[in-house]
DNA sequence: TATAATAACAGTAATAATTACTATTATTTT
DNA sequence: AAAATAATAGTAATTATTACTGTTATTATA
Protein backbone atom coordinates (compact mmCIF):
# COMPACT_ATOMS: atom_id res chain seq x y z
CA UNK A 1 0.00 0.00 0.00
CA UNK A 2 1.19 3.40 -0.64
CA UNK A 3 0.54 6.11 1.70
CA UNK A 4 1.60 9.07 -0.52
CA UNK A 5 3.85 10.75 1.59
CA UNK A 6 6.43 9.82 4.08
CA UNK A 7 8.33 11.01 6.68
CA UNK A 8 11.39 13.27 7.07
CA UNK A 9 13.60 13.98 9.83
CA UNK A 10 13.73 17.71 8.24
CA UNK A 11 10.23 18.25 7.75
CA UNK A 12 9.52 17.39 11.34
CA UNK A 13 11.83 19.51 12.44
CA UNK A 14 10.63 22.59 10.63
CA UNK A 15 6.96 21.23 12.28
CA UNK A 16 8.82 21.60 15.41
CA UNK A 17 11.14 24.88 15.39
CA UNK A 18 7.40 26.19 14.41
CA UNK A 19 5.70 24.77 17.53
CA UNK A 20 8.52 25.63 19.66
CA UNK A 21 8.44 29.55 19.18
CA UNK A 22 5.76 32.65 19.37
CA UNK A 23 7.33 34.93 17.07
CA UNK A 24 6.44 33.95 13.56
CA UNK A 25 9.60 33.44 11.78
CA UNK A 26 9.87 33.61 7.77
CA UNK A 27 11.19 30.83 5.53
CA UNK A 28 14.85 32.25 5.84
CA UNK A 29 14.49 32.56 9.20
CA UNK A 30 13.29 28.95 9.49
CA UNK A 31 16.43 27.57 7.24
CA UNK A 32 18.96 29.74 9.21
CA UNK A 33 18.11 28.64 12.78
CA UNK A 34 17.58 24.70 11.40
CA UNK A 35 20.53 24.89 9.59
CA UNK A 36 23.44 24.96 12.38
CA UNK A 37 21.74 21.85 13.87
CA UNK A 38 21.95 20.42 10.45
CA UNK A 39 24.59 22.01 8.32
CA UNK A 40 23.18 20.26 4.74
CA UNK A 41 19.53 21.53 4.99
CA UNK A 42 18.76 23.26 1.87
CA UNK A 43 16.19 26.57 2.14
CA UNK A 44 14.77 24.85 -0.78
CA UNK A 45 13.50 22.00 1.14
CA UNK A 46 12.20 24.58 3.79
CA UNK A 47 10.25 25.79 1.23
CA UNK A 48 8.66 22.86 0.03
CA UNK A 49 7.75 21.53 3.43
CA UNK A 50 6.57 25.11 4.69
CA UNK A 51 4.15 24.62 1.23
CA UNK A 52 3.07 21.06 1.88
CA UNK A 53 2.62 21.50 5.78
CA UNK A 54 0.65 24.91 5.15
CA UNK A 55 -1.45 22.66 1.93
CA UNK A 56 -2.35 20.32 4.33
CA UNK A 57 -3.54 22.88 7.49
CA UNK A 58 -0.68 21.87 9.91
CA UNK A 59 1.00 25.59 9.69
CA UNK A 60 -0.59 28.80 8.49
CA UNK A 61 0.83 31.05 5.92
CA UNK A 62 0.81 34.62 7.20
CA UNK A 63 1.04 37.43 4.36
CA UNK A 64 1.23 41.43 5.25
CA UNK A 65 1.81 44.04 3.06
CA UNK A 66 5.71 45.04 1.78
CA UNK A 67 6.27 42.11 3.90
CA UNK A 68 7.89 38.43 3.11
CA UNK A 69 5.63 35.25 4.65
CA UNK A 70 5.42 34.53 7.79
CA UNK A 71 4.19 30.66 9.30
CA UNK A 72 2.30 29.96 12.27
CA UNK A 73 2.54 26.64 13.64
CA UNK A 74 -0.63 27.69 15.69
CA UNK A 75 -3.41 27.18 13.37
CA UNK A 76 -6.91 27.67 15.47
CA UNK A 77 -8.20 31.41 14.69
CA UNK A 78 -6.37 33.83 16.36
CA UNK A 79 -5.38 37.43 15.76
CA UNK A 80 -2.27 39.02 14.88
CA UNK A 81 -0.53 42.30 16.18
CA UNK A 82 1.96 43.79 13.48
CA UNK A 83 4.33 46.14 14.95
CA UNK A 84 4.70 48.82 12.04
CA UNK A 85 8.37 50.33 13.92
CA UNK A 86 10.38 46.81 13.82
CA UNK A 87 7.61 44.76 11.76
CA UNK A 88 7.48 41.73 14.48
CA UNK A 89 4.26 39.73 14.41
CA UNK A 90 2.78 38.86 17.94
CA UNK A 91 -0.29 36.89 18.65
CA UNK A 92 -3.19 39.12 19.98
CA UNK A 93 -5.06 37.32 23.30
CA UNK A 94 -8.16 38.62 22.26
CA UNK A 95 -11.10 35.62 21.37
CA UNK A 96 -11.35 35.04 17.78
CA UNK A 97 -14.88 36.55 17.10
CA UNK A 98 -17.28 33.92 15.33
CA UNK A 99 -19.85 36.57 15.45
CA UNK A 100 -18.06 39.09 12.74
CA UNK A 101 -18.29 35.91 9.84
CA UNK A 102 -21.86 35.60 10.92
CA UNK A 103 -22.52 39.13 9.90
CA UNK A 104 -21.14 39.64 7.17
CA UNK A 105 -22.25 36.33 5.93
CA UNK A 106 -25.67 38.01 6.21
CA UNK A 107 -24.41 41.24 4.15
CA UNK A 108 -22.60 39.35 1.57
CA UNK A 109 -24.50 37.12 -1.40
CA UNK A 110 -21.59 34.67 -1.48
CA UNK A 111 -20.04 32.56 1.09
CA UNK A 112 -17.75 33.73 4.07
CA UNK A 113 -16.14 31.16 5.98
CA UNK A 114 -13.82 32.76 8.06
CA UNK A 115 -11.93 36.03 8.49
CA UNK A 116 -8.31 36.69 8.87
CA UNK A 117 -7.07 40.52 11.30
CA UNK A 118 -4.31 41.86 11.59
CA UNK A 119 -4.12 45.24 13.99
CA UNK A 120 -1.41 47.64 13.38
CA UNK A 121 0.36 49.42 15.53
CA UNK A 122 3.32 49.68 18.26
CA UNK A 123 4.59 46.67 19.87
CA UNK A 124 5.36 46.30 23.54
CA UNK A 125 8.96 46.13 23.08
CA UNK A 126 8.97 49.32 20.63
CA UNK A 127 6.94 51.42 23.37
CA UNK A 128 8.87 49.67 26.47
CA UNK A 129 11.70 51.62 24.52
CA UNK A 130 10.45 54.91 23.82
CA UNK A 131 10.27 54.64 20.02
CA UNK A 132 7.94 56.74 18.28
CA UNK A 133 7.07 56.27 14.55
CA UNK B 1 10.71 77.34 -4.40
CA UNK B 2 10.82 73.52 -4.74
CA UNK B 3 7.52 71.30 -3.96
CA UNK B 4 9.80 68.61 -4.48
CA UNK B 5 6.55 66.20 -6.60
CA UNK B 6 5.98 67.22 -10.08
CA UNK B 7 2.71 65.52 -11.73
CA UNK B 8 2.90 63.35 -14.90
CA UNK B 9 0.44 62.09 -16.59
CA UNK B 10 1.50 58.47 -15.95
CA UNK B 11 0.53 58.87 -12.40
CA UNK B 12 -2.50 60.65 -12.86
CA UNK B 13 -3.70 57.83 -15.64
CA UNK B 14 -2.62 55.35 -12.33
CA UNK B 15 -4.52 56.81 -10.14
CA UNK B 16 -7.79 57.67 -12.44
CA UNK B 17 -7.68 54.11 -13.58
CA UNK B 18 -7.82 52.69 -9.61
CA UNK B 19 -10.52 55.19 -9.01
CA UNK B 20 -12.81 53.88 -12.13
CA UNK B 21 -12.80 49.70 -10.93
CA UNK B 22 -13.90 48.26 -7.63
CA UNK B 23 -11.95 45.41 -8.52
CA UNK B 24 -8.36 45.75 -7.05
CA UNK B 25 -6.13 45.09 -9.32
CA UNK B 26 -2.30 44.11 -9.11
CA UNK B 27 0.40 46.46 -10.90
CA UNK B 28 1.01 44.24 -13.33
CA UNK B 29 -2.36 44.34 -14.11
CA UNK B 30 -2.76 48.31 -14.18
CA UNK B 31 0.09 48.52 -16.43
CA UNK B 32 -1.24 46.10 -19.10
CA UNK B 33 -4.81 47.77 -19.07
CA UNK B 34 -2.89 51.41 -19.31
CA UNK B 35 -0.18 50.24 -21.98
CA UNK B 36 -2.83 50.54 -24.33
CA UNK B 37 -3.69 53.90 -23.85
CA UNK B 38 0.10 55.02 -23.30
CA UNK B 39 1.61 52.39 -25.44
CA UNK B 40 5.52 53.23 -24.00
CA UNK B 41 4.36 53.19 -20.35
CA UNK B 42 6.94 51.38 -18.84
CA UNK B 43 5.97 48.95 -15.69
CA UNK B 44 9.10 50.27 -13.11
CA UNK B 45 7.15 53.52 -13.67
CA UNK B 46 3.67 52.04 -12.58
CA UNK B 47 5.67 50.76 -9.60
CA UNK B 48 6.86 53.10 -8.82
CA UNK B 49 4.25 55.69 -8.90
CA UNK B 50 1.88 52.64 -6.95
CA UNK B 51 4.49 53.04 -4.29
CA UNK B 52 4.62 56.74 -4.18
CA UNK B 53 1.15 56.71 -4.05
CA UNK B 54 0.54 53.86 -1.13
CA UNK B 55 3.05 55.71 0.71
CA UNK B 56 1.56 59.36 0.60
CA UNK B 57 -1.46 57.54 1.91
CA UNK B 58 -3.52 58.23 -1.44
CA UNK B 59 -4.02 54.21 -2.23
CA UNK B 60 -3.64 51.47 0.11
CA UNK B 61 -1.70 48.56 -0.50
CA UNK B 62 -3.55 45.10 -0.02
CA UNK B 63 -1.81 41.80 0.73
CA UNK B 64 -3.23 38.22 0.51
CA UNK B 65 -1.26 34.35 1.65
CA UNK B 66 0.07 33.57 -1.90
CA UNK B 67 -1.18 36.08 -3.86
CA UNK B 68 0.79 39.16 -5.51
CA UNK B 69 -0.16 42.36 -3.99
CA UNK B 70 -3.50 44.42 -4.94
CA UNK B 71 -4.06 47.93 -5.16
CA UNK B 72 -7.03 49.84 -4.07
CA UNK B 73 -7.70 53.66 -4.52
CA UNK B 74 -10.45 53.78 -1.64
CA UNK B 75 -8.59 54.40 1.33
CA UNK B 76 -11.53 54.68 3.62
CA UNK B 77 -11.44 52.04 6.25
CA UNK B 78 -13.52 48.66 4.68
CA UNK B 79 -13.35 45.06 4.92
CA UNK B 80 -12.24 42.98 1.60
CA UNK B 81 -13.74 38.85 0.57
CA UNK B 82 -11.10 37.02 -0.83
CA UNK B 83 -12.97 34.02 -3.14
CA UNK B 84 -10.90 31.32 -2.43
CA UNK B 85 -12.00 29.97 -5.82
CA UNK B 86 -11.23 32.11 -8.21
CA UNK B 87 -8.77 34.66 -6.36
CA UNK B 88 -11.00 37.68 -6.71
CA UNK B 89 -10.67 40.42 -4.22
CA UNK B 90 -14.13 42.69 -3.55
CA UNK B 91 -15.14 44.85 -1.19
CA UNK B 92 -17.69 44.17 1.62
CA UNK B 93 -20.64 46.60 2.72
CA UNK B 94 -20.27 46.00 6.44
CA UNK B 95 -19.31 49.05 8.59
CA UNK B 96 -15.81 49.23 10.21
CA UNK B 97 -15.76 48.30 13.49
CA UNK B 98 -13.97 51.00 15.56
CA UNK B 99 -14.42 48.76 18.69
CA UNK B 100 -12.19 46.26 18.23
CA UNK B 101 -9.47 48.55 17.69
CA UNK B 102 -10.39 49.85 21.82
CA UNK B 103 -10.75 45.69 22.30
CA UNK B 104 -7.55 45.17 21.31
CA UNK B 105 -5.75 47.73 22.36
CA UNK B 106 -7.40 47.06 26.26
CA UNK B 107 -5.86 43.49 25.85
CA UNK B 108 -3.13 44.46 24.16
CA UNK B 109 0.26 46.22 26.52
CA UNK B 110 1.20 47.99 22.93
CA UNK B 111 -0.44 50.78 21.13
CA UNK B 112 -3.41 49.22 18.35
CA UNK B 113 -4.06 52.02 15.98
CA UNK B 114 -5.91 49.73 13.67
CA UNK B 115 -7.10 46.90 11.94
CA UNK B 116 -6.99 44.70 8.89
CA UNK B 117 -9.47 42.09 8.27
CA UNK B 118 -10.32 40.04 5.29
CA UNK B 119 -12.73 37.54 4.88
CA UNK B 120 -12.19 34.35 3.02
CA UNK B 121 -15.28 32.24 0.97
CA UNK B 122 -16.78 32.09 -2.38
CA UNK B 123 -17.52 34.94 -4.48
CA UNK B 124 -20.79 35.77 -5.89
CA UNK B 125 -19.67 34.74 -8.72
CA UNK B 126 -18.51 31.43 -8.46
CA UNK B 127 -21.78 30.86 -6.19
CA UNK B 128 -23.74 31.61 -8.98
CA UNK B 129 -21.69 29.55 -11.00
CA UNK B 130 -22.12 26.72 -8.98
CA UNK B 131 -18.60 25.77 -8.01
CA UNK B 132 -17.77 24.02 -5.55
CA UNK B 133 -14.06 24.26 -3.64
C1' DT C 1 8.06 83.45 -22.97
C1' DA C 2 12.64 81.38 -22.37
C1' DT C 3 15.87 79.21 -19.33
C1' DA C 4 17.38 76.49 -15.57
C1' DA C 5 16.57 73.05 -12.25
C1' DT C 6 15.07 68.76 -11.39
C1' DA C 7 11.32 65.16 -10.90
C1' DA C 8 9.70 61.54 -13.65
C1' DC C 9 10.18 58.72 -17.47
C1' DA C 10 11.41 54.49 -20.55
C1' DG C 11 14.23 50.92 -20.95
C1' DT C 12 17.17 47.85 -19.01
C1' DA C 13 19.82 45.55 -15.42
C1' DA C 14 19.86 43.80 -10.82
C1' DT C 15 17.93 41.81 -6.71
C1' DA C 16 14.99 39.06 -3.68
C1' DA C 17 11.78 35.52 -2.87
C1' DT C 18 10.18 31.41 -4.43
C1' DT C 19 9.69 27.40 -7.39
C1' DA C 20 11.35 23.79 -10.57
C1' DC C 21 14.72 20.31 -11.95
C1' DT C 22 17.75 16.26 -11.32
C1' DA C 23 20.62 12.88 -9.66
C1' DT C 24 21.09 10.83 -5.09
C1' DT C 25 19.44 9.37 -0.49
C1' DA C 26 16.00 7.89 2.88
C1' DT C 27 11.72 5.85 4.01
C1' DT C 28 8.32 2.54 3.51
C1' DT C 29 6.19 -1.49 1.54
C1' DT C 30 6.44 -6.11 0.08
C1' DA D 1 16.64 -7.83 1.74
C1' DA D 2 14.93 -5.84 -2.33
C1' DA D 3 11.89 -2.85 -4.83
C1' DA D 4 9.31 1.27 -5.12
C1' DT D 5 9.12 5.86 -4.54
C1' DA D 6 8.94 10.20 -1.64
C1' DA D 7 12.17 13.52 -0.11
C1' DT D 8 16.55 15.58 -0.21
C1' DA D 9 20.62 18.72 -1.54
C1' DG D 10 22.26 21.51 -4.72
C1' DT D 11 21.54 24.17 -8.52
C1' DA D 12 19.03 26.52 -12.16
C1' DA D 13 15.01 29.04 -13.45
C1' DT D 14 11.15 32.02 -12.63
C1' DT D 15 8.49 35.82 -10.78
C1' DA D 16 7.81 40.08 -8.53
C1' DT D 17 9.94 44.10 -7.49
C1' DT D 18 13.54 47.59 -7.18
C1' DA D 19 17.60 50.17 -8.84
C1' DC D 20 20.19 52.49 -12.42
C1' DT D 21 20.95 55.73 -16.33
C1' DG D 22 20.54 58.75 -19.97
C1' DT D 23 16.53 61.36 -21.78
C1' DT D 24 12.11 63.88 -21.40
C1' DA D 25 8.60 66.62 -19.07
C1' DT D 26 7.22 69.67 -15.51
C1' DT D 27 7.74 73.57 -12.73
C1' DA D 28 9.91 77.73 -10.85
C1' DT D 29 11.91 81.83 -11.90
C1' DA D 30 14.29 85.21 -14.73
Amino acid sequence: MNTGTKRSHQREAIILYLKGRKDHPTAEKIYTDLKEEMPNLSLGTVYRNLSLLSDTGQINKLSFAGKTDHFDADTSPHYHVLCEKCGAVEDLNMPYDYSMDENAGNLYEGIITSHSTVFTGICTNCCRNGEII
